[in-house]
DNA sequence: GTGCCTACTTTCTTTTGGAGAGTATAGCGA
DNA sequence: TCGCTATACTCTCCAAAAGAAAGTAGGCAC
């Protein structure tokens, strides 16, 4: 229920406290550098094994790849085909959830490509600066 | 100049790696928690003084609120305004550079928003199974 | 003088991340 | 038979980053 001294249906308006927290909470786990790369890597190069990833994904290490990769499938955006021979073959491919946050993130790539020169000439400016 | 044994229009060709490593380093800065939840709390609120800030991003330590608006505004992001009086007057803005960010930072929430159930269900069935 | 106000700093501890070596297993060549 | 390779991790150790909490500056009301 709403607190009845302020009812808003402002579209920007503050939903329901719970799921803001949910929601930063998700972000919090979703937005992180290495979900972002592997999430692009997939989609772009589709269903792909570890070590293709790991070279896929500059700099990453196998720890946070594992450790990345465990996440993303746990919350759903990856799925994990394990091939029982040897050596071992496991092969990792994006859910439609992860597609759709691939998509939701494509946003931010396109941002990051059309103002790269604007960045980085405020970080000249501002070094300048002192 | 392309390698010549493989020229490629396709749109989702690979770019220059120069170009896609700056890119990828841009997204390693931007794309993390406390810089997501600023921006949100700046697009928000609008221009806001430090401590109003700190209570606006849940959880945010003033260290990292700290760090985080410096790296911001050396990014172009915000723009920080201080008011020489005592006790001190700082207010942090967006820049045009910082909304547009935020803009594309809109389909990540939202897709947080729409599939927050979905990968509570993942999450659960994951856990589920071991 | 004491304390208050705000926007930081500083210090200390805990958590996280990275580098590199180790593990398991079967097939293959010497 | 021995050793080598390949793969997907896993473990250990160390450095870097983040969080908590206390400290700083400096005018102003008391």
């Amino acid at each position: 229920m709403q607190s009845p001294e302020k009812i808003s249906y402002d579209p920007e308006a503050p939903v329901d406290p719970r799921i803001e927290a949910l929601v930063n909470d998700l972000i919090g786990r979703v937005a992180d550098k290495w979900t972002m790369l592997i999430l692009e890597a997939l989609e772009e190069h589709g269903e792909c094994r570890f070590t293709r990833l790991a070279g896929l994904v500059p700099g990453i290490s196998q720890k946070m790849l594992t450790q990345t990769l465990r996440a993303m499938e746990r919350d759903g955006l990856v799925h994990r085909t394990v091939h029982p021979v040897i050596p071992p073959k496991v092969e990792y491919r994006l859910t439609g959830l992860g597609h759709s946050l691939g998509e939701a993130f494509c946003g931010v790539w396109l941002w990051a490509e059309a103002h790269l020169g604007e960045v980085e000439e405020a970080r000249a400016g501002f070094d300048a600066r002192g």
